[in-house]
DNA sequence: CATAGATCCTGTATGC
DNA sequence: TGCATACAGGATCTAT
């Protein structure tokens, strides 16, 4: 379940680790590890350097030097890059293995899941002077974007009838959140999931955006956050951040506000978990 | 057209 | 003990 925090905590990493370097050889060894690719991984890639590695929402792409194309990775549900001396043993759900010419370490896809995936594309302008992977053009900006533009959010939400918590979700509308940012921060907000957009002006709108905000930035600073193995940075160290949650994961515990104990309900074919007494529907 | 729901996947946890 | 089922959920596809 990496979102904007644990996929910017994991950007760092490889922005440390991967910049300036150029590929010597890639090899994939699961079919679904590539998506939406024509063509070889391979070809695109061996003797292409990287030149930074850049992110929008869940998204992470790594522009490769002169080609106007970018390599573009998503972790999907279970999906890690590590960096690995290649004398390290195989993990189990290895995907995809980037050696690189100078011979350190290597830039390992695991993916438990296989929810995630790479892909080699063109690198199109952003409207705002930068450039960004064409199969993620339809994916706005995150609220930590210094471009993200909170009127137009304002506007395309109040032309939507649909509950707030499926508008969060929608990476077209705003990008980075997903189901445990989604509670934390409608938790945060004293807002129900199922509250209708209509139903929020602008001031709930701009105070929903602020908690969704904080509580990214605080998750950020703990390194993102794990409930398992499976969100870990590229040394494969987790986050911390699961012991500041306040809703999700909280299913009977005492909400931290009023005691009242937090609830869970289907939503969209996943949990959603909330305080039943602070969390209003309108 | 817009919105709602189904689907992919596999390891772990739980229940009978 | 062992088998079956539920659960985790991002993005995309299909149905209404």
């Amino acid at each position: 379940m990496p979102e904007l925090p644990e996929v910017e905590v994991v950007r760092r990493g490889l922005d440390r680790w991967v910049t300036g370097r150029i590929i010597a050889d890639v090899e994939v060894l699961h079919a679904r590890a590539v998506r939406r690719h024509e063509g070889s991984l391979k070809d695109d890639l061996i003797g292409q350097q990287i030149a930074c590695v850049s992110r929008r929402g869940k998204y992470l792409w790594m522009p490769l030097s002169g080609t106007g194309v970018a390599l573009v990775a998503h972790l999907g549900m279970s999906g890690q890059l590590l960096m690995q001396p290649s004398s390290t043993p195989d993990e189990t759900h290895l995907r995809a293995r980037f050696t690189f010419t100078d011979r350190g370490p290597e830039l390992r896809f695991v993916d438990q899941r296989t929810f995630g995936g790479l892909m080699v594309t063109p690198l199109v302008a952003d409207g705002a002077g930068g450039q960004l992977p064409e199969i993620i053009s339809h994916i706005a900006r995150d609220p930590l974007d210094p471009a993200f533009d909170e009127e137009a959010f304002e506007t395309r939400l109040h032309a939507r009838d649909t509950e707030i918590k499926r508008a969060l979700l929608d990476q077209s509308l705003v990008s980075g959140i997903g189901n445990i940012y989604a509670d934390e921060s409608l938790w945060r907000a004293g807002l129900h999931g199922r509250c209708r957009t209509g139903l929020l002006d602008g001031s709930r709108v701009q105070d929903l955006l602020s908690h969704v905000r904080a509580v990214m930035i605080e998750a950020l600073a703990q390194g993102g956050t794990s409930f398992d193995s499976l969100y870990v940075n590229v040394n494969g160290e987790s986050g911390y951040f699961d012991r500041s949650l306040d809703a999700y994961g909280q299913e009977g515990e005492p909400c931290s506000r009023c005691g009242t104990l937090i609830e869970r309900e289907r939503f969209m074919n996943r949990s959603s978990t909330f305080c039943p007494r602070c969390q209003l529907n309108s």
